[in-house]
DNA sequence: TCCGGCATGTATACGGCGTACACAGGGAGC
DNA sequence: GCTCCCTGTGTACGCCGTATACATGCCGGA
């Protein structure tokens, strides 16, 4: 039902429209023109509009799991964990109206802080977790919940793309992710004297 | 132009299916029932849809600006911070649908960091910024750039806040908060040992 | 007093949207 | 052959933003 040929043409389409021009302009009919099909086809695939994004949304992040943590900045700790920022920000910057999809829209099936993330089914997040956890079994990281300290690390990070995103931060892309990396150290290294 | 009585009866119509439903519920046609009037009795006051909502915008940041501050944990320099954190959090976990549009919608003419925060011009932000320059010439905190420290703070507490009202977190709203005021500690505080 | 102009509001209509509903073709099993 | 189901089409409905044309009432000058 999810696997015909016909549905991962209509998926793909989506996911084309999503990418280049954000989720609003993923229309049923630009949908159904771009896969060259009637509009009412796309709903022998999908029993609705949401269905599709969501589908779009899954196989996405399915996507993105696999090709997660190629960058790196080296082999040491630091550089490691400083790679899967620069993996994000890749993301992040390179396909924002996908991010913005999958990152802020409210979806209730989406996963949950902090049990299905405890359980190492939210791929991205939880490479990060296990970075956290090396760090501390390192002694370079204080003890500490990672889960929490890896929330605090990346809600930090998805903050300051919100708003680059949203046009509030004035930088060019360079000097913008110049600036997640400083903040990310400001949180390692600490803010008190 | 702005300021006839129907088009302060118009702009408080569309606040209020705003601040209820959400952005995407503010249609013409709604707005216009509302505020007793037809649909296209608006255009007199507004050239479009995208217009009345940034006055609607500009407004509740006015209004936000004039209110925020009030709580205070204490008179220290720790109650305040975290006093701020407090009516930051009230607004946004409050008047949810409000907060996303003012601070998630991309929106050309908003307020950009650095330029328009370095001059006060951003109400709640420069707030922070005081607070921070004032714990550095206390003390508490190491010397660094204000603003940017300001950010470091205050972007992961809007991640946080983004992953909540996406229903990314499961938690109480009460498991929530404190959860940011941990975060913002750990901030503080650093990762590192 | 009338009269034009202007500000304000209305009525209608157009193209776009998601999608309900009725129908068509074509292959599979009897 | 016939039937059934899977897939796709055509049409239509009620929403949306808003362009356009028209109505109404007030106001200053003759």
């Amino acid at each position: 039902m999810t696997e015909g040929q016909t549905a991962g043409r209509i998926a793909a389409a989506a996911r084309a429209i999503l990418v280049e021009r954000g989720a609003d302009a993923v229309s049923m009919r630009r949908v159904a023109e771009a896969a060259g099909i009637t509009p009412m086809a796309i709903y022998r695939h999908y029993p609705n509009r949401d269905a599709l994004l969501r589908a779009v949304a899954e196989t996405s992040l399915r996507d993105l799991a696999q090709h997660w943590g190629g960058r790196s900045r080296g082999d040491d700790w630091d550089g490691r964990m400083f790679g899967l920022l620069d993996d994000f920000l890749d993301f992040a910057l390179g396909t924002p109206h996908l991010y913005t999809f999958l990152m802020t829209e409210e979806r209730d099936q989406a996963r949950r802080f902090p049990e299905d993330y405890r359980s190492g089914d939210a791929p991205p997040f939880s490479q990060i977790v296990r970075g956290i956890e090396e760090g501390m079994r390192l002694g370079i990281l204080r003890p500490d919940d990672p889960l929490e300290v890896a929330l605090a690390l990346t809600a930090q990070t998805q903050g300051l793309v919100q708003l680059y995103l949203g046009r509030r931060i004035g930088m060019s892309e360079e000097d913008f992710r110049s600036l997640c990396e400083r903040s990310a150290r400001r949180t390692l290294n600490g803010l008190t004297s």
